[in-house]
DNA sequence: CACGTCACTGTTTTT
DNA sequence: CAGTGACGTG
């Protein structure tokens, strides 16, 4: 079986994958292979006998970590994979947070506060301490508040840091107060925001050595995957699990590294070497993906980045064609020519749609693309932009169950305590928020015993209060009982929600409507999937807030309809590739952001994005600019990217004969390469819980359909299941079965009996599942 | 306290 | 052009 799995891989590859005995840096070029060293590396390690549960390997994205324990699964078989430790760091390390919450001060109910839960906290607080929200403008707090936990500085650390220093000189000495009390409101909503898990997961092994040893001792293999976007935190993490044994293997590509905003940091694997003591080298430099004047215009652009890891990546399939720039008046041109060119290489190459994506710099250009392909009639599919949890009347459904969960969860029970409108308005949650501020306890703490911190409200808003207070502790008390789906459905209805929505037939409404039956649809799932895979113990609203919290709409995506273009930002198109992609919007103003010039380590980066976006390309590679762009409600005029002139002339064909855009070599700040440059610094598990169509933000015209009546989805209070028990009865290997959410797959195996008979299917597009049959709903096929 | 209107402002990427 | 906040009215 080893030499089977290794013979697959090259060379380089296969050296990377043997090595076992220390600490480990793969360099991977882009399309050489990266995720394929990583699953058989994995295999390997399990055919070598290494527990699963053992190994913790640490994605990007969950899905990263679901594809991949897939293709594990599909050499190692999947009872096997499944028990191997793997997900993104929030994840893996907010479950561990759960179980040793109360070692930290935590309730192990603890919400995940989101990117807007953050803001508006330090919204409020930066209003409670009657600053001036011009100064200290909440986003650009909260992203430095975020920015100094991704550096591992608590506000004790960071008030005599230099970053304090730096608010001072700027200006804006009450920061790290902000910063303070901000952690402070978390602690006492018992909530954590994203940073939080890193920060509270390092603290919690940095002073619990008997903890840390813990881990140590279950993880006796920890893999990194795009270790170039891990940020200090993250790097210390993995240190305090790993620095003994050093059974740790890192990959990742420094050309690639494009998400510094969010604290990641190059030097991170730059220095790796530095970090650990003996760790050996190894850099796959075969790209297969593209064709080779491809890989060399990509080549020919990341060469101007002066911080790198020396590799040469290189091509051994057709040589393919240059890169071609195609030059638009406008960007509503500039989309028709990119919806000409799908139209034209469908019918040249019999491409599929799906065979195309539309890469850009910022969600918002997505728009033109919108508008072409609707008129054209060509089928898309936007990833990113505002997803489906971020919509107004999810987040209050979500709000509901949070507070459910954990009531002191301030966010949540800020929105919601006067939605529906109930008349607790803004005079009354002030007095409860002072009063809170006050006692350093929760709001819901202060709403439950009023007498004893002495808040004094009118007897009619106490009236109401005291309902809304009973409504929620109403619910919480079945919250052991009831399944997500009972529960959640009832909270909809109970609450008002359900009212507050079907009151209208608006369009606006309309919409709400169904995005409401889809989430609650989407629980529904949740709850069947996870008494089929027989957990049946893990179907409660707190197990469905979990799942659901760290969820993003990139996770989403096994439908399995038709072939459709994808539209995505460049950071989303990490890690994917498709036979032609479109990098558009090539302008000044637009790449590089307007935001990221002013250093020479910014321009790098992005700079680095758009070497991304190439390297998604196998065979087409079509890069598009405007001359005038429709922006703020303006038509405004651009100039092309100067990051154009970066490429190889010869690697880049100007359509239109404007020759002129092209440089003939490196020229200006930021593209000089070899040439005397500027002072730098520095040497420089269950997939999916909503299945459907959680997708574009704005209504898709093809998708409505006309639902006479849309009405909540009646609840189900005992899940039937005469269908499957008949069904059931005689399936076995090799069967097709039709399920009702899985849609079509293969019965791979059937084991045990009776009441615990259960199967491992193989669906052609929602992977391999393994089904209690006692739940599942299917029917044979064949 | 709820709701409507009007003016302003700010625009990057996301676990 | 949106999404937000301030302000006035019922």
């Amino acid at each position: 079986m080893n030499e089977t799995l290794l013979n697959e891989l090259n060379e380089g590859q296969r050296a990377a994958v043997e090595y076992c005995d220390g600490p480990q840096l793969v360099i991977a070029g882009a399309g050489s292979g990266k995720t394929r060293v990583l699953t058989y590396k994995i295999a390997y390690l399990l055919e070598r006998g290494m527990n699963p549960w053992n190994i913790l390997a640490l994605t990007f994205t969950n899905k990263a970590a679901r594809e991949m324990k897939e293709r594990i699964g599909r050499l190692v078989g999947q009872e096997r994979a499944q028990r191997l430790q793997m997900g993104t760091f929030h994840s893996v390390f907010a479950r561990i947070l759960r179980s040793e919450a109360e070692n930290i001060g935590f309730n192990s109910n603890f919400t995940i506060y989101d990117q807007s839960d953050s803001r508006s906290l330090v919204k409020n607080i930066i209003k409670e301490m009657g600053l001036d929200d011009k100064t200290y403008k909440p986003a650009s707090v909260a992203d430095r508040i975020s920015m100094a936990k991704n550096h591992l500085l608590l506000p004790q650390q960071y008030a005599v840091s230099s970053w304090a220093k730096g608010d001072a000189d700027a200006k804006r000495p009450m920061v790290t107060h902000i910063y303070n009390r901000y952690a402070e409101r978390c602690r006492q909503a018992n909530a954590m925001d994203f940073d939080d898990l890193l920060v509270h997961t390092f603290v919690l092994l940095r002073d619990h050595e008997d903890i840390r040893q813990k881990y140590v001792e279950r993880f006796q293999y920890v893999l990194v995957d795009e270790y170039q976007d891990t940020n200090f935190a993250q790097q210390e993490i993995v240190l305090l699990l790993t620095r003994e044994r050093g059974h740790v293997c890192v990959v990742g590509d420094d050309a690639q590294s494009i998400y510094s905003f969010r604290g990641a940091n190059i030097d991170n694997i730059l220095n790796f070497q530095k970090m650990y003591d003996g760790s050996k080298l190894y850099k796959l430099e075969q790209n297969y993906r593209s064709t080779q004047l491809i890989v060399q215009a990509a080549n020919s652009l990341i060469r101007k980045n002066e911080r790198q890891i020396h590799k040469d990546v290189f091509s051994k399939n057709e040589e393919g064609e240059r890169l071609t720039l195609k030059p638009a008046y406008s960007d509503k041109e500039e989309a028709m020519i990119v919806c000409n060119d799908i139209k034209r290489l469908r019918r040249q190459e019999q491409a599929e749609y799906s065979d195309f994506a539309i890469l850009y710099r910022t969600n918002a250009q997505s728009r033109s693309f919108e508008e072409q392909m609707r008129k054209d009639g060509i089928p898309y599919r936007i990833y990113g932009g505002l997803s489906f949890y971020q919509r107004k009347e999810i987040k209050d459904v979500i709000a509901y169950f949070r507070l459910v969960a954990n009531p002191d969860d301030e966010e949540a029970l800020r929105r919601i305590i006067n939605y529906p409108a109930r008349g607790i308005g803004d005079t009354t949650i002030g007095k409860i928020v002072e009063t809170a501020n006050l006692h350093r306890v929760s709001l819901w703490t202060v709403i439950q015993q009023p007498m004893v911190f002495d808040l004094k409200l009118a007897k009619g808003t106490q009236t109401k209060i005291d309902a809304f207070k009973s409504m929620i502790e109403g619910w919480a008390a079945e919250m052991a009982n009831e399944d997500a789906y009972v529960l959640g459905h009832s909270i909809i209805m109970q609450s008002g929600i359900s009212k507050d929505i079907y009151s209208s037939n608006n369009p606006e409404d309309l919409s709400r409507q169904e995005n409401l039956e889809e989430f609650l649809g989407g629980m529904q799932d949740f709850v069947e999937s996870r008494r089929e895979e027989g957990r049946e113990d893990e179907v409660l609203l707190t197990d469905f807030l979990q799942e659901v919290a760290l969820l993003t709409d990139l996770d989403s995506d096994t439908d399995a309809d038709q072939p459709k273009v994808s539209l995505m930002t460049i950071h989303a198109a990490k890690g994917l590739e498709f036979p032609t992609v479109f990098v558009v919007g090539l302008e000044e103003n637009i790449f590089p952001s307007p935001m990221c010039i002013n250093t020479m380590r910014e321009l790098e980066e992005e700079r680095r994005l758009l070497y991304v976006a190439i390297t998604r390309a196998e065979k087409h590679c079509i890069l598009t600019c405007a001359q005038n762009r429709f922006r703020y409600g303006r038509m405004e005029f651009d100039t092309p990217s100067r990051f154009i002139k970066d490429f190889d002339p010869r690697l880049l064909r100007v359509e239109g004969g404007k020759a002129d855009i092209v440089g003939k070599q490196s020229s200006s700040f930021g593209s000089s390469g070899s040439f005397g440059s500027p002072a730098r610094s520095g040497i420089s598990g269950y997939s999916g819980g909503m299945r459907r169509n959680v997708q574009n933000p704005r209504p898709v015209a093809t998708q409505f359909v006309a639902d006479a009546k849309p009405r909540l989805v009646p609840i189900r209070h005992e899940a039937p299941r005469p269908q499957s028990a008949i069904g059931n009865i005689g399936l076995q290997e090799g069967n097709v079965i039709e399920h009702q959410r899985f849609g079509i797959g293969t019965v791979i195996k059937v084991e045990g009996s009776g009441e615990n008979t259960k199967a491992t299917v193989e669906f052609k597009n929602a992977g391999i599942k393994q089904l209690l049959l006692k739940f599942a709903k299917y029917t044979i096929v064949k």
